[in-house]
DNA sequence: CACATATGCAACCATATGGTTGCCTTTCGA
DNA sequence: TCGAAAGGCAACCATATGGTTGCATATGTG
């Protein structure tokens, strides 16, 4: 199921960083990590925006696999979805992992 | 001059991500990684947009200090600076070390 | 039941984003 | 010197994004 290419991991872990690439959402993926499940009110004493803003944020961590909602009673249950943000930092290894050799091919031509 | 609070650390890195949250310049920051500096020319040869969205990409990633650009005759290189792709790296290591923690003391306050 | 709490839904708004095309400037090479 | 290659700049466009406010709905509690 899980490409071969690191390319096609490339691409699919792109949504993953937009998601991540705002500071409000990364404040909140940093409190779910943290503090464990929260509800919607619990998260907006946290950060400066309207309880609606967090929805909308929490939805777009949805998109992209990041946290699950689950309701309980009438508060409705956030919590993180720990795979997907290995899946950012294993894409982050890939890049890096090509950066590395890259420094010994021209560290080993140089000593040629 | 590094920031001690590890909330600051992520804020600081919200850009970063935000600038890999795009196909186009995930693909331009792998092929940077893996193939060295290259001129705007080439790297527009690996992608199916036009030169000037490469160009544009390539200032989006120079904004958030992940790539650095310098003339060369009439061409203009781009190459990778790596210390902002282990900037990224470190901040979802805290938020993962975060969650290992939160994981442990689940376990911990079940076996208690 | 009545009220407060927690949330959902929808409309609306300003700005950012990703992309294009057209044209001008610089630089290399025959 | 003259044409082609490589870029820069600017205008323009459609859509996405981040945020708000207002109102409706469900749920817990005294």
């Amino acid at each position: 199921m899980l490409p071969r290419r690191p390319e096609a991991k490339l691409h699919a872990a792109a949504p993953v960083f937009a998601a991540l690439g705002d500071a409000t959402r990364l404040r909140l993926v940093a409190r779910l990590c943290s503090g464990g499940p929260a509800s919607i009110a619990a998260l907006t004493a946290n950060v400066d925006v309207t309880r609606q803003a967090v929805t909308k944020h929490l939805h777009v961590l949805q998109d992209a696999g990041l946290v699950r909602g689950l309701r309980q009673g009438r508060e409705q249950m956030w919590e993180i979805e720990p795979a997907k943000l290995d899946e950012a930092r294993q894409c982050l290894d890939i890049i890096s992992a090509h950066w590395d050799a890259a420094i010994e091919r021209l560290r080993a031509a140089v000593e040629e």
